[in-house]
DNA sequence: ATCCTACTACGATATTCTTCGTAGTGCAAG
DNA sequence: CTTGCACTACGAAGAATATCGTAGTAGGAT
């Protein structure tokens, strides 16, 4: 039985979105991303990479010579992680606190919140 | 204009949670509530504490020989940041799939199903 | 006055996070 | 073959995190 991956850190959660977003890619796919918004050296995406694949955070395929690098679990499962530890940590895990906490934190449209009333109907249904 | 304090750290949100459930109250207090559930130093505690309230996380009354710490923001603006931190890093800002998240990292009651409801009914016509 | 206890202050350590520079290597173009 | 480039490996350094031990002090009890 292998452990879990930790809780990735933020800077592994921002190249585990590049990951999601574009599916597997070389360091160089990653650090194009990533420097697009922000000034990034490219051997700190590498550095960062070597170490979550050490953490099991990330598979890394070495066929070719510049590795292909993917996220180990789908955004699904370490989204959930990440929700159910915040939930836990710093809301005492009522979710509707933790909605709250959301929706407060900016303006929420019409459209968002049927949403969010149709997420909770399909769950309610086991839909989802 | 002060700048806003940063964001807690683990060990940082498990002492206002305490002081967020309790109010005010000296590391003793503090400490007493944290030993309860794992193994930890008063000095701990208390050197976390001496950091939180240089970072501007809590207030500290100095007025009686044992200091009186006091969370220097209500709970709900603290998880407001954390949630819209969250929102934003790890769910590309879709409340949706943050609610999602929370929901299957585990069971949900019906009960809170129906607070979830409540909650999105006050929030649109700003009760809430 | 002396002693004991509870408290604060603070240094120190180990670990993690984040970033970057340097060194080495394989490969393709000339 | 030689050169240049893109890539990996890795050490290092600085900041943040988390924890604990020691030293010093205030104040009440004897």
């Amino acid at each position: 039985m292998t452990t879990d991956p930790p809780r990735p850190t933020d800077a592994e959660l921002e190249i585990l979105t590049v990951l999601w977003n574009r599916g597997p890619g070389t360091v160089r796919d990653v650090h194009d991303a990533i420097a697009a918004r922000k000034p990034t050296q490219y051997t700190t995406v590498l550095k960062t990479l070597q170490i979550m694949a050490a953490k099991g955070l990330v598979r890394r395929d070495e066929t070719q010579r510049a590795h292909v690098y993917e996220a180990a679990l789908p955004s699904e499962v370490t989204r959930r992680q990440l929700a159910g530890d915040l939930l836990t940590r710093a809301f005492s895990g009522s979710a509707r606190n933790l909605m709250l906490g959301a929706l407060s934190s900016r303006k929420a449209t019409k459209k968002e919140l049927a949403e969010l009333r149709k997420l909770l109907d399909d769950y309610e249904k086991g839909t989802v």
